[in-house]
RNA sequence: GCGCCUGUAGCUCAGCUGGAUAGAGCAACGGACUUCUAAUCCGUAGGCCGCAGGUUCGAAUCCUGCCAGGCGUACCA
């Protein structure tokens, strides 16, 4: 029996006291958890059928207690005020659930409910012009995690970046190599691309200070390359490759995958005939200076500073187009391209106007699918000292972060292993995990909307609410399994009868949350909730764990059966963690 | 001005589709390693849940108003 179908026996079972002693069959019962486990395993909650029984809660809740009998699952009943606390039979309150994780293995906890669903996640979405940020990071780590959701619930997932390759900033970075590069590269002066050119983007900021007529010669620059020319179309291709090498490290070494890229400077001019055509249909019009623009729905925008409709512009009077205009042709293309049912957006709360205008849009010009297309806005990450600007240099770079973190995650390492017993690569190995792993679940662990303080000192830990204590929770139970190993196999067999003290109640309850865990966290694409389970999860075992001995346990039979529990531990945790874009080690 | 987000312990945050005494981590203090990995565990201390009303048997949670902070507010991306 699965522990939906024990919640469902238990519910039929309370439907039919109620129907004997009160006649009537009862409304709708949800079945919860007591606040402490002692309490017993399950509780429901009597408070709607005072009105249908016109007796207070207490009063329903003994009379039913009364009734339910002790049977092959239940245990025990007893009213607790308003509630009904049950206690079930430890044979298949724990043995199902046990047997059914280890059995259903990194398939437990998925579903099928977006079976047949293609969904794309698009997120990064990363200038050519300097090197990744910590602000990324928490993009990257938000996009990843959603699409490892969905996918765990049946969803076709598509991930997507789109990369930001043309513009003025490009050119910033161009015209300061052309200038003051001496036709260096990143290979002659040993520095990733991504950061070479970086550096360019900041030396140009830094000259045009002293010099404005700069500003003129980007422009120059820009038009040149949108006309085509060879050499500087040259010059933007080896640059921009230069950065797609340093990037394509960076993703590599935080885990970040994509299966396709759009650049910007094949879909800028995408979007201008759909708003021709959308001229045609009267979705857009034009106003006093020539702009076509749509009116945005009074209803859902409300009216602006003067009073008037507002609008939002999709053409210069020039018929030169805007970011909305092209992210109209791109949210067309992407839907086209891939049969999308749902599309969503990783992109930071200050375009949460621009996306509900997109949508808007994209809505009117008749588009179904626009009601699927999603804006998964997460909040800024400040710096101590403020807001981060990368032209300013107040910015956590990226490589730089996950680097100083796996070598903390290093030190630690070797402060463990004095005697030198492990191999090198075995330590960088674990470093590599520990530190990112650390990193993004510091960036995961509070819900999107809440912006982050990035406080250093905090983010370095690996105590407490971390990503490494839950990694080391799993590295613990590995331990004890490959001790048990060969000698003793999960059997069927297994007298599951044997466990029922407080703390491996509460764990097989944390066991049993992972499927409902991961449907509400995917609803509202809210990884957080996984963050938050999964460290309670990793908790209730550490207590479990230094409470009560496995392999020394009093008897062969209890072995057996805590070795089934804290098996299943690992298969929850290991899915969580993996949910996360979190690895985990056999070792730590 | 308007819109969205945020306000919960010294700090960082859970809880927000209303239900049992408001939780966790960090920091502080005190304990537990001859026992399966102490990146762990246990304990102590710490709260007008921003303020004021309202709805309800019941409000951190829902509604209204106010206060404070952040982000945005077409013709940048």
């Amino acid at each position: 029996m699965s522990f939906e179908q024990l919640e469902k026996t238990i519910l039929e079972k309370i439907n039919a006291a109620v129907n004997e002693v009160l006649g009537q069959p009862p409304q709708q019962l949800e079945i919860g958890f007591p606040p402490d486990p002692q309490m017993g395993h399950f509780a429901v909650g009597c408070f709607p059928l005072a009105k249908q029984f016109r007796k207070s809660p207490a009063q329903i809740a003994g009379i039913i207690a009364d009734r339910l009998k002790p049977d092959a699952v239940i245990q025990e009943a007893v009213a607790a005020g308003p509630y009904i606390n049950l206690k079930i039979e430890s044979q298949v309150l724990f043995g199902d659930l046990c047997n059914r994780i280890i059995h259903e293995g990194t398939a437990y906890g998925t579903s099928a409910m977006g079976r047949g669903k293609r969904a794309m996640v698009e997120y990064l979405a990363p200038n050519t012009n300097k090197p990744l940020h910590l602000g990324h990071l928490r993009n990257g780590a938000l996009g990843m995690s959603v699409a490892n959701m969905l996918e765990a619930t049946g969803h076709r997932v598509i991930k997507a970046n789109l990369v930001n390759d043309r513009g003025v900033h490009i050119c910033k970075s161009m015209l300061a190599w052309q200038r003051w590069g001496n036709a260096t590269t990143p290979e002659s002066e040993g520095i990733k691309g991504d950061h070479f050119v970086g550096n360019f983007y900041v030396r140009y900021s830094r000259e045009a200070e002293k010099n404005p007529q700069l500003e003129n010669e980007v422009q120059q620059m820009l038009q040149q390359w949108e006309a085509g020319d060879p050499k500087i179309v040259e010059l933007w291709k080896m640059m921009n490759g230069w950065v797609y090498d340093g990037f394509a490290e960076t993703y590599r070494r935080f885990g970040l995958e994509f299966d396709v890229f759009y650049y910007e400077s094949e879909t800028y001019k995408l979007g201008k005939d759909i708003i021709q055509q959308g001229i045609e249909k009267k979705v857009f019009s034009t106003d006093a200076y020539g702009n076509t623009v749509f009116i945005l729905p009074e209803k859902v925008f409300g009216r602006d500073k003067s009073d008037g409709l507002k609008k939002v512009t999709v053409l210069r009077p020039d018929g030169t187009s805007l970011y909305i205009t092209q992210d109209i042709g791109t949210a067309i293309l992407k839907i086209t391209d891939h049969n999308l049912d749902y599309s969503i957006y990783v992109v930071g709360s200050e375009q949460e106007y621009h996306f509900k205008c997109l949508f808007a849009i994209l809505e009117a010009l008749g588009y179904e699918w626009a009601r699927n297309c999603y804006h998964l806005s997460y909040g800024m990450v400040y710096l101590p000292e403020g807001k981060m600007k990368s032209r300013e240099g107040k910015i956590v770079d990226a490589d730089d972060l996950i680097t100083e973190m796996v070598k903390l995650a290093e030190a630690e390492i070797r402060q463990r292993d004095p005697q030198g017993r492990l191999a090198e690569d075995e330590i960088k190995n674990r470093a590599e995990v520990i530190g990112v792993g650390a990193i993004k679940f510091y960036l995961l662990r509070v819900r999107p909307a809440q912006s982050i303080n990035f406080d250093p000192a905090e983010s370095i830990s690996f105590d407490g609410f971390t990503g490494p204590y839950c990694q080391y929770a799993y590295a613990r139970i590995s331990g004890i399994l490959e001790k048990a190993k060969p000698a003793r196999q999960q059997s069927a067999g297994t007298d599951y009868s044997l466990l029922g003290n407080a703390e491996e109640l509460q764990l097989l309850q944390q066991l049993s949350r992972l499927p409902g865990e991961l449907k509400n966290a995917v609803q509202d694409f809210n990884p957080s909730k996984i963050a938050v389970y999964i460290f309670n999860t990793a908790k209730a075992f550490n207590q479990f764990y230094n409470k009560h001995p496995v392999l020394k346990a009093e008897n062969e039979q209890l072995v057996n059966a805590r070795l089934g529990l804290i098996r299943a531990a690992a298969v929850v945790l290991k899915k969580g963690l993996n949910l996360l874009g979190v690895e985990v080690l056999e070792n730590m």
